[in-house]
DNA sequence: GGTCAATATATAGACTGGCGATACATGCGT
DNA sequence: ACGCATGTATCGCCAGTCTATATATTGACC
């Protein structure tokens, strides 16, 4: 059985990028979801049921804050990173960069197969 | 509180990492555990609470197939991909290379372009 | 005026899967 | 004899994602 809609990589890549769409500035959690699916080019479809608790986890562990805007008739929560959660952003991707380099190691030897001197 | 010895981009990559790494021929279990350590540059310590269960799941979808070899004291259950798995393999390598442009991309909106002072 | 879809946030419950702990047995060095 | 590395395995815990559902507003279409 498949259990998610996106492919399983990005379950330990969504904070980060929830926290690099956010870099670009402030938004709200359904303005969040479409710029990650256009900035993905439609790879990444974050569900609501997904968003708002990791939402909701970030937030509690300050990386971002929120206020509620309650000026127009539909209430929006907004959501920005604080200097912790910049901070951790560009931790994270430099992590992320080095065990991306590390599967792609993986994989050149599957798809590019050095022979072995035997 | 972090949850994994390992970071939790692996998370979703476990499979591939071991299919890749039996892509370059029979191992048994606690052997490929060295060998995927070793190989991701002592990065990736697949712990045999997560290895076991995996190899047997990846096994009841036919991706793998195992025999014991007894003509040794040490009992060891070999694993080797099956033509599935093999297709298989390189099927998600290549998904996983689009996944990880799709994040580079992302953050390549964030880092800065100083890796190295020139 | 009524209905429907899109917008907007939220939670509950199911399910998956990695992890630490634990178990058990063998081979080897000392 | 003892301890450590080798080797496979399972259990319970729990973090985190998904589906389904609830609620409310807005705008379009009829």
């Amino acid at each position: 059985m498949k259990s998610s809609s996106n492919s399983d990589w990005m379950k330990g890549s969504l904070d980060l990028m929830v926290l690099s769409v956010l870099a670009s500035g402030s938004k709200y959690g359904y303005l969040l979801q479409q710029e990650l699916q256009q900035a993905s080019g439609g790879l990444v479809e974050l569900q609501a049921g997904t968003m708002y608790p990791l939402l909701h986890r970030l937030e509690a562990e300050e990386w971002i804050r929120s206020r509620w805007d309650e000026t127009t008739g539909r209430r929006r929560k907004w959501y920005e990173l604080t200097d912790a959660g910049r901070n951790r952003l560009t931790q994270q991707a430099r992590e992320w960069e080095s065990y991306a380099d590390c599967i792609r190691a993986l994989l050149a030897r599957v798809i590019d197969p050095v022979p072995r001197p035997a």
